[in-house]
DNA sequence: GAGTGGTCTAGACCACAGC
DNA sequence: CTGTGGTCTAGACCACTCA
């Protein structure tokens, strides 16, 4: 079936539509394509790249699968939002056993400018003793505190973050991508437990030692650069991750 | 295109992949397909269906993704045997922080056959005070013990597993299917923290209160029959499992 | 060589969104 | 109405496995 030979740079041995979707991968991670951006229609990207149809819906369906596109019908596809929902925190059941949603409350109680610590720096691979905004917030559910996040963010990203102006919505990412208009692309996550220290304690309200739940998270904007790190403790006893072997 | 109707039941608005998906499904399901049986062929699928290849192919691809089958080109499709590598303990890494693979050898200081606890009884769906047997083992790295297993099989089910004579190697699933002949289908997972009691601090060789990792797992025959109910404890210093949020 | 899955194409028809 | 993605088909060619 010789109609032509695709206009993207080929490689031997690699299917066809791998190299679609690097292509795309590539103008996601340079930011040529934002988050939310519309993307061109199949038919297009297939003439435009001069590929078929199905090689080029092949090349999207996997990207759908990892979550970096997302299609509607009738509309189009679009580059995906990171979806917060997708932290091992939502395996947090605060309260209700049964699986309902449970709305937690978010305080901030210490937001300031400071030195960087040099973990931390290195983990945002910033120069050592880089400006940070440190934010620290407690999350409630009703009256009762259940877990608290500590957060360094590296503060030439991030310009106007520590002032108080600023108020800090309970998913602190919408002040950053909406009023700072910095994007932030994806985030790893480490889990891990441990036991609470005297300060976690008091402010948690659990018995010195009691179980925890940590979360180590490292965001990233655009290029793969690192802008935030946080640590959140939350109370083991209501925490429980569900997965199936096959 | 019309050449035929698909000879499975359809169902209006459903797609015919998802149709040829079902179909495959409830044959594993019911056993017909045991897991390392040769499926049939695309195209003796596609024929005996009535639908087209490409069709099929979708409908296995789907399945290959759920990990219920796996392909080998050249060779066919068959139905996966379950693969407790994707157990969430896969994210502990005794020792070595470099993620390399560490060998757990156990030991099994209790083997007997006893009434079931309520709890147990009901989690495998079994009659009241119904015969279990009951195994608790040791996890070492080395010389150091890193996690207790305590396990609930429905004595009914494995007939001679409760023998001595029957040794059981470190995955003792093995004995259960290549010796008992009683196929394992899926198992689910739960994961949540504890501090240590002091009997487990004490086999485990930590202080009292110490971190722990818990993973209860229910492990499935077929035609979705619960049969062993297992608590798994491991320190928690050593365990951290990763994601990324997009 | 025969049979399998893997890739790629071309094109039909449908459902849905938005003007 | 047009354009989008979603489904389904038919068939070509390739790569791998095994007798």
């Amino acid at each position: 079936m010789e109609t032509g030979t695709p206009s993207i740079p080929s490689a031997p041995g690699k299917p066809l539509y791998r190299v679609v979707e690097d292509y795309l991968r590539r103008e996601i991670d340079s930011g040529k394509l934002a988050p939310g951006d519309l993307i061109p229609s199949e038919s297009e990207l297939a003439t435009e790249l001069n590929v078929s149809g199905g090689t080029v819906k092949k090349a999207i369906e996997n990207l759908v699968w990892e979550r970096r596109l997302y299609r509607h019908q009738g509309k189009g596809t679009y580059v995906s939002r990171i979806d917060f929902n997708n932290s091992l925190f939502r395996f947090f059941s605060y309260g209700t056993h049964s699986g309902n949603p449970v709305r937690i409350h978010k305080e901030t109680p210490v937001r300031k400018l400071c030195e960087g610590p040099p973990e931390i720096c290195q983990k945002l691979q910033a120069p050592h003793q880089s400006q940070m905004v440190y934010i620290e917030r407690v999350g409630y559910r009703g009256e009762t505190p259940v877990l608290i996040e500590k957060c360094w963010w590296a503060a030439a990203l991030v310009p106007g973050l520590e002032s108080e102006e600023v108020h800090i919505p309970d998913l602190m990412y919408a002040v950053v991508v909406d009023q700072l208009k910095v994007p932030i692309v994806r985030a790893e996550e480490i889990l891990t437990a441990e036991i609470a220290d005297q300060t976690t304690a008091t402010t948690l309200k659990v018995d010195l030692g009691a179980p925890l739940v940590v979360l180590n998270r490292l965001t990233y904007t655009q290029k793969n650069r690192p802008i935030e790190f946080r640590i959140t403790r939350g109370r083991a006893d209501s925490f429980s991750y569900r997965t199936e072997i096959r």
